[in-house]
DNA sequence: TATGAATGAGAATTCATTCAT
DNA sequence: AATGAATGAATTCTCATTCAT
């Protein structure tokens, strides 16, 4: 269990466990395993891990494990959960008063793509599983939703949209880059990600504006 | 094994199997475990399947699987050969003498569509596995390095425009949808396709156009 | 935990108890242990439980288990001795100046049935474990004892007249019956028990006599 | 694998199955694993055996006992049955002829009993398991049937009359004896039966009379 | 070549048991 | 005394792989 909120999971994760479980609670213990879960489906996907990938990246018990979760999918839908609640909570304030789509479904894009470039593992992660998560479809659709009836964008069939842009994303983030220029490279995709819905130059500029607008305030 | 070449696999296999394996030959009998391994990845993904699915799908003995097959992985990587040549070698002749890079991407991703529409199996196969062939994705890289140097696509980052265009296909692929309108929309798929990697739209309509042409003379 | 002696661990065991462990002394925890571990016992047998069972029935944790108990044999153990002895103090004063040994074990088995009869979760739990606890068995042996030196039954071997008639009674226990006529059924095993022992008609007819009268005056 | 019909599974069972898995088709050894399984059941119970035991016993692996059972339930039904069929089928021949069911439950029952003394792991396994198998069951309650329909015993509950009959053969089985006057035991068993069941005593002597013969001409 | 049978390695799952609070 | 959490040791079950026919 991390003693400090950005303490990562790592190679010292048992032992920095075993210390403390001292003080675990039950909320504690599970939010560890899904972390620690978090780098091994990022570093494997989301079939190859067995149980005891899990328990030994946790520095847990096997049996541990069932103490929590059922399967290693149920494992694998909480992990998807806890991240993407965490970007999505991220996105909310940034787009409370905005009312372009476009720029709203850009700015959580956006949100998506910046914490994968500061959280690598995340992106691996999210490129891993390919979900943004339900929360994150959930709000995702319903932009594209008031996208398409404003005209914002020429693909109509909004499950096509969708698939899409997770596509776009997904593998965007599946394949392997520098770091560096990872910004341009994320503004990139997301510019195509626009322009793959329809979206009309202008709109994707004045969106790709506002994100630069946004990261310089949130830095 | 199929007695005419566009027998499918289906509820009959073992039997229909049984009865033809008097005369059979090794590469008949490997092409028959291909064809029915690809309705198994087609329907469970290529990490599900154990051989003792494709062994009964193929109705054969599980043993019978290692004549041909060392691992799944093996067979998996035959299945997508198998299937991507097939597309390859009709996309061929129509781009034979065609110089512009984008005709060339366009209609070499309609074949691909345009198979999937055919046979189903083949786009589930496809956006189950996530793969176009290396045969498939050689050829794509060589148009997408084309338009790049010719200025026809915005994208630079070849592995990045590479990427995209997968994932759009793989997606669109993945995603259901009712199989009326199917021409519709793997146009609108190939149309978004190449505005994601920023082709112009006087480009991309001209290579929609000539995809209709070709399409017409091709039936 | 029971407030009064007769109330019935049930559906409501585990809230009954939380309400009720405030005042509860060690002894009475044991005895609301035992008593949802006969529950327990009678439905699924003696070794099919696990300890999670008699905690989860008892509305306890798992390791409260062990306060009180190392084995679900030991739980076992407590739980025949509780029932029997119940059973065998309302027999002594029955029998206590009866000196013919089939008055004295039809008088035995019948106190048995008729707990049986009355709380048919004791007689689910002794077909389930097949016991009538030890110092039921040590009366029994002894009644059965001096029938065969009194000539009174011709079944000379007392561990097999033993295995005979607890056969018969576990057996007939673990039968399911209409719970009318439950009365008529017991007298009739009694009476083939003692006939199976080889005991003269005359003489069960006697004891089947003397079973009315001692219910009559019990009810 | 027996290499005679009466070789017994024994200390040497590992060795001696795989001298002689060269020629051992399927049926053969599941019929092994059985016949090892029976002395399992016989000493352990139904309940606390483990896969484990069932593969060691038969000197196979645990894998192959999937094979061919999938519980170790199953094994136990399939042990049961094998047994009874044995023994049934033997009797058939003795009763087909015999109209009076008195006759031909004590005719079964020795033939049981016969068998347990033959062969102590069948009597103890039948003790053990507590259960004379399906077939063995359905004779024994049709002849009941018939009993109870001529009047010729006196509990009419056949349920019942099943529960005691059975109740004395799996208690007296599961009670250790001296193997000497093993038949005297038999034949005393088999008349507390008859006696519990309420057959009046000429015909319980009749019955045994015809016992004691047919034993005669079978040895 | 095709196969049924057997198997060992490993993965999933259960459960009795301990321990700090 | 009671408990929630953690755990290791079985135990069940799966599956790729080999082998003799």
């Amino acid at each position: 269990m991390p003693k400090t909120k950005h303490s990562e999971p790592d190679v010292a994760k048992a032992e920095h466990h075993r210390t403390a479980i001292g003080q675990a609670q039950r909320a504690k213990t599970r939010a560890w395993i899904i972390q620690c879960a978090i780098h091994v489906f990022a570093e494997h996907g989301p079939d190859a891990p067995v149980i005891d990938d899990f328990a030994k990246a946790a520095g847990v018990a096997r049996s541990t494990f069932y103490t929590y979760f059922q399967t290693t999918r149920e494992l694998l839908d909480a992990a998807v959960a806890t991240l993407s609640d965490d970007v999505i909570s991220s996105i909310a304030p940034l787009v409370a008063g905005e009312s372009d789509p476009i720029i709203r479904l850009a700015t959580g894009a956006w949100m998506y793509y910046r914490k994968a470039i500061v959280d690598p593992v995340f992106g691996a992660f999210l490129g891993s599983v390919s979900s943004i998560g339900p929360l994150g479809a959930e709000h995702a659709r319903a932009d594209l939703r008031a996208a398409i009836e404003q005209g914002e964008i020429t693909i109509h069939d909004i499950d096509l949209a969708e698939s899409i842009a997770l596509g776009i994303m997904v593998f965007a983030l599946r394949t392997p880059h520098a770091s560096d220029h990872a910004k341009e490279r994320a503004i990139t995709v997301i510019s195509a990600t626009l322009a793959a819905l329809g979206a009309s130059p202008p709109r994707i500029r004045k969106a790709l504006r506002k994100i630069e607008q946004l990261d310089l305030g949130a830095r």
